[in-house]
DNA sequence: GGTATTTGTGGTCTGTCACAACAAAAGGGG
DNA sequence: CCCCTTTTGTTGTGACAGACCACAAATACC
């Protein structure tokens, strides 16, 4: 049921995404952009600084380009000591954790190695506990900690890491044993690693160009998300995205441990160095050379990347088929492969889609290595700006049962 | 901006889909289920009248087997003559009008035949807005007429037919045309057959049971629609859930009109009768003839189906891995055969997933022939009794701009 | 310095929901 | 049959939030 409180926090949630989006502005411009009345404003900006989440700007002096004739106004913005989110990412072979402040800067970024896959769940996550709290307290003037999301790269679903087939860890309930080691009222949620990438280029302002945006996150395996609108796409059971998964083939290049015909064990690092061996690459190289050897122009290595090249974009054809994204955007450390195949791969795409279906653009993401962390961080954030859906309306079960 | 109003637009939408779900009930027990008061269930209950949307039932003798103590209250229900909702097919070889009343019961329907591909876009307008006219005179004392929906199997896109490819009309700008020549003002939509066919199947109560539900749509070539709560999902630029698009081979069997590799030309109509005369069926064979010899167990036939089921079965993985469906739902005449191969098509689909993905129920859709028609109709339904999301924020832009 | 313009704030009005009170309409027990 | 209990629908009052108006304050422009 919605009361006059859902308007209220429909509205400071419109402001603070307003004031997060636009950056600074006064009360009167904020009241004209929301299309509410300057005194209704006013008492929304009057709550919103009792909670810590804006401040009004010092210094009154604003920017030359914006003198105005009239009273001037004095700018409100998100206060960036007002709270801290902080991601961490359980990878396979490091942990790392990132703050953010108020408006999603990042200012902490911590990262230890780490052997996931020969250590216990506890042993981790004690391990990143230490770290989290260690990058908290050297954080603590900007504000109280607002919440932590633990990114890992595994099937995930309520907090509990079903199966990371890539650590051996099955059924870890990881957001309550976080829940416990670091702060007793700290709001904790467990995402999957892609999902948080995904997110973490919205932040970039991915969703600002698109509608729907897939992100294709290429390691070892190859994983996805799916935003609409800027938030995840879950599906029925919160696997949405899984582009590992897709059917590229009848085989793989990837030995045993991946699903033959699976996309990833086409187009993982793995594969993508089987490629290149099989092609007469030598046997002992690694990413880098692989890297090298393209710049180069080496025949062989640029062999290598067209059948990559190819696996991909049979794949991106199968997404770009089911969900029809504006922008696909690939990540991970397999991705940069992309940048010397982006021609071949978008026209094989266009080959395979019907001659008016609206292609997407496909982009390298701009996240560095610790952009899981970070897109943690960024979900948190995006939690606390969010409008909560069941402050308006408890129960939207899309209606539609036909009676006889 | 949300005001006030949006409060009551919110719950009234509320109150009217928990009518139209639950069946009548009295104001206080409507209260109840909405977490409202029993005075603004009532204040909301007269607006509503007003509006001629919901009815007091006239008698008061309630079902003998909910016989409670106290003041018996007042059935309100949803007025089954409050309005009429027309939902038109504009198929390849024929035209249907199905016309709902208020609680989307199906009260008329007509079909006559019309060879789409050898005539022009003004006649087939010209020819369905007669059709539509003599169905609504003939429910006039139903109410009035609420909106219309034409379905068409093409690319559809704010009103205007992209690319029918099946017809050979293109940027045909249909809702414009029929507006003209239904009814004045008259709200006129135009949708894909296949999103039509899915907002049908959560009429039918799919929505309930998952939040995300595929429905793919058999016929000569093969489309698609996805629901998300209910609701269309319909990707970035509205060309959502084109699974015919999807690759599963590098051939295929329906001849050159479709794209090799393609979905549609390995499970197509014409595909399907294709692989049976390739594995030695009668050249002149239908698909009612392939259905028989499938029920005598005729072992060519089996061969055929089992080869179009694996085909299927190939496409149906890629749409799970991206979307994670909890239910999938096959429609259209060239549905039929899925009944003689279900095991095969379900085993087939689990192999080639992640042993703990969940994997979706796949199920015939219960809808007939004038299915896309009534789905017309429902979607004009659901958008009449669909909170109007414009009205409580009028941009919800997913804030999400990281600045510097 | 005076005027025009804009800002922030306080007061009043209106729409919506919560709560309390009350008459009306039923069942149940004596 | 009468009275008590329970439930319903309606009405009146208060709380909350946004709209509108008025006013002091602060600036630009002449």
């Amino acid at each position: 049921m919605a009361t006059q409180q859902s308007v209220r926090h429909v509205n400071a949630m419109c402001a603070l995404n307003v004031l997060f989006r636009e950056g600074g502005m006064s009360r009167a411009d904020l009241g004209r952009v929301l299309g509410l009345n300057r005194s209704t404003t006013g008492s929304i900006i009057a709550d919103l600084m009792a909670e810590r989440l804006v401040i009004e700007h010092e210094s009154h002096s604003r920017h030359p380009g914006t003198a105005r004739v009239g009273r001037p106004g004095i700018v409100i913005e998100i206060d960036p000591a007002g709270g801290t989110f902080i991601g961490a990412e359980l990878g396979v072979d490091r942990l790392t954790v990132v703050v953010t402040d108020m408006v999603c800067r990042q200012i902490v970024h911590r990262s230890i190695s780490f052997d996931a896959a020969h250590r216990s769940p506890e042993t981790g996550v004690r391990r990143i506990a230490e770290l989290i709290r260690s990058a908290m307290a050297s954080v603590a003037d900007r504000g109280p900690p607002r919440g932590l999301c633990v990114v890992i790269p595994a099937l995930v679903k309520d907090g509990v890491v079903c199966n990371a087939l890539t650590m051996g860890w099955r059924d870890v309930p990881l957001a309550t044993m976080l829940r416990q080691r670091v702060m007793p009222d700290l709001p904790v949620m467990v995402e999957n690693d892609a999902n948080a990438l995904a997110i973490g280029e919205t932040y970039r302002g991915t969703s600002q160009r698109s509608d729907v945006v897939a992100f294709l996150l290429i390691e070892n395996g190859v994983g996805g998300g799916i935003t609409v609108g800027g938030r995840l796409f879950r599906g029925a059971f919160g696997f949405a995205g899984e582009f590992g998964q897709l059917i590229v083939g009848r085989g793989g290049f990837s030995g045993g441990r991946q699903k033959p015909g699976h996309l990833e064990s086409y187009i993982g690092k793995d594969a993508l160095l089987a490629i290149y061996r099989r092609k007469g690459g030598s046997a002992a190289a690694t990413l880098a050379d692989l890297l090298g050897a393209l710049q180069r122009g080496d025949p062989t290595a640029r062999m290598a990347a067209s059948i990559w090249g190819r696996a991909l974009a049979r794949g991106l054809v199968q997404l770009i088929a089911v969900l029809n994204p504006g922008l696909i955007i690939l990540g991970g450390s397999g991705a940069v492969i992309f940048r010397h195949v982006a021609a071949e791969v978008t026209k094989a795409v266009h080959r395979e889609l019907l001659q008016t279906y609206p292609a997407p653009e496909i982009e390298l993401s701009t996240l560095g290595p610790e952009g899981a962390a970070f897109g943690g961080a960024c979900l948190i954030h995006q939690q606390m700006f969010s409008i909560d859906q069941s402050r308006i309306a408890q129960d939207r079960p899309a209606l539609t049962l036909l009676r006889d």
